[in-house]
DNA sequence: CGTGAATGTCCAATATATTGAACATATGAT
DNA sequence: ATCATATGTTCAATATATTGGACATTCACG
């Protein structure tokens, strides 16, 4: 009961974490809910449930939609999530890049980040074929899953990589594990080569690009390309240069933060 | 101690409260600040914003940034904004709205909607004048103070509009006092005509114009034009033409909400 | 060096938040 | 009508979160 205690066995759950739990819950449906629900669905009492959304609901960080007492994310967290994309004010630059690398090679290009312990896709331009190929932005996604994740992790140790990684994220979505030690010779290579692509693990008709944008040292985000396996293994180099050209673009340099 | 006891003569505050008061806290001031700093100026006890901090810290919703133990709002919040955002997909045809209102007057076009019981712009186009007239976005702004804030509380009774909107809100930043008798008759001119202008009462240069977007029966947010005084006067028809042209493509069903 | 301000940590006391369980109500199926 | 399920409300018990204050450290400055 000490290194993986979290909120396991444990008696009481603290209202705050609950809250953002609530709120993570709410962000993964993408839909409205209702408190009923949400209670049974994330396994916490009903009435601690009842509880935390009144008081979100007063804060304006839920709102009632959907009507039948149904809740979502409120306009609140609108204008918090705004005020952190002004600080960090990498939105402009990246659709520029998203749009560069869309034109250059009619590919779906992502730009994606950390979520938590989580890979999330941020922003996302579909590509020009007549299959699409694209995930949901804003899906939280195993990191172990992705080639952005070997490049989104390389600045820990391979400890605290295993620390940091939930172990049954190592699970592909087909039931085979993936071998905790291969991943972390692949966050090696790909810290030393500055990319990762591969033939997807988690479909077998995709090929990933993932190279780091970085800032105060490290990998902070990761733009990536989603092709089809051949497409992406004919044009291997010419995408690389494009994405490495792209995320020059947007990256910080090593050791400053982006204000002093 | 009953109507207006809120957080006053209190004994202690609820954790969630204060966190969400840290939180737009930072937002108003729009910078990273120590936790110490934090508590001197909202007035609240050290050890508790230490606690609630690192509690924040810990789920990504606000992170050190700038340096010597500093915070900011986190990314866990551009995410979750994100996800409101796109449930409330008013983004697109917002920006589409506004482009088209720039194009249309050449003069300073805002997206605005309640924070709370505030006023504050969500999204602008500046003018093409050479003197730019605008406003911070993002920032809250008493109700009484803009032309705005007549219709967005238009949907209340008169009660319920001094019962929510805090006292001293009516005092103008010059130091006068707003009757409210006479703002609550620019409501209820602003609800019957569909539209409020004024020179402003913040400034003495500006005239403003306002139109409700409505969503679900009343004003869910407005469009505005902020303008040099004689120019305002001079196209006034023209402009109220355009915005209510543009709200009207933002406009909701009256009774329906957006997903069912 | 001594002093005061700014910053962060620690801890015990107690005010209270979280929770289980009981209760209330509506709805739909049999 | 009867039962089961889903939903929301209420309340008292107690586990604990919030808080004041003591303490430690750093820094600037006379």
């Amino acid at each position: 009961m000490d290194a993986i205690a979290d909120d396991a066995g444990g008696k009481r759950a603290r209202g705050l974490d609950r809250a953002f739990e609530i709120l993570d819950f709410l962000r993964q449906k993408r839909q409205a809910l209702k408190p009923n629900e949400i209670a049974a669905q994330i396994g916490a009492p009903r009435s601690s449930v009842y509880e935390l959304v009144n008081l979100l609901l007063r804060n304006g960080i839920l709102e009632f939609t959907g009507g039948d007492g149904r809740v979502y994310l409120g306009r609140k967290l609108y204008f918090l999530g705004a005020a952190y994309e002004n600080h960090f004010d990498f939105t402009r630059e990246c659709e520029a890049a998203l749009e560069r690398l869309a034109d250059e090679t009619r590919e779906t290009a992502q730009f994606c980040m950390l979520d938590g312990d989580k890979y999330t896709v941020v922003r996302m331009r579909e590509g020009a074929r007549p299959f699409r190929i694209s995930t949901d932005v804003g899906q939280s996604v195993p990191i172990p899953w992705t080639a952005s994740g070997r490049l989104l992790v390389a600045h820990m140790t391979n400890e605290e990589i295993l620390a940091f990684i939930p172990p049954q994220d190592f699970q592909l979505p087909g039931g085979e594990w993936l071998d905790p030690k291969a991943f972390l010779a692949e966050v090696r290579q790909a810290e030393r080569e500055g990319f990762f692509t591969f033939n997807s693990i988690v479909d077998s008709f995709t090929h990933c690009f993932a190279v780091p944008v970085m800032d105060e040292g490290h990998a902070a985000a990761t733009l990536c390309l989603v092709t089809p396996r051949d497409d992406g293994l004919a044009n291997r180099d010419r995408y690389l240069a494009c994405l490495k050209d792209a995320a020059a673009s947007l990256s910080q340099a090593p050791t400053r933060p982006k204000r002093g």
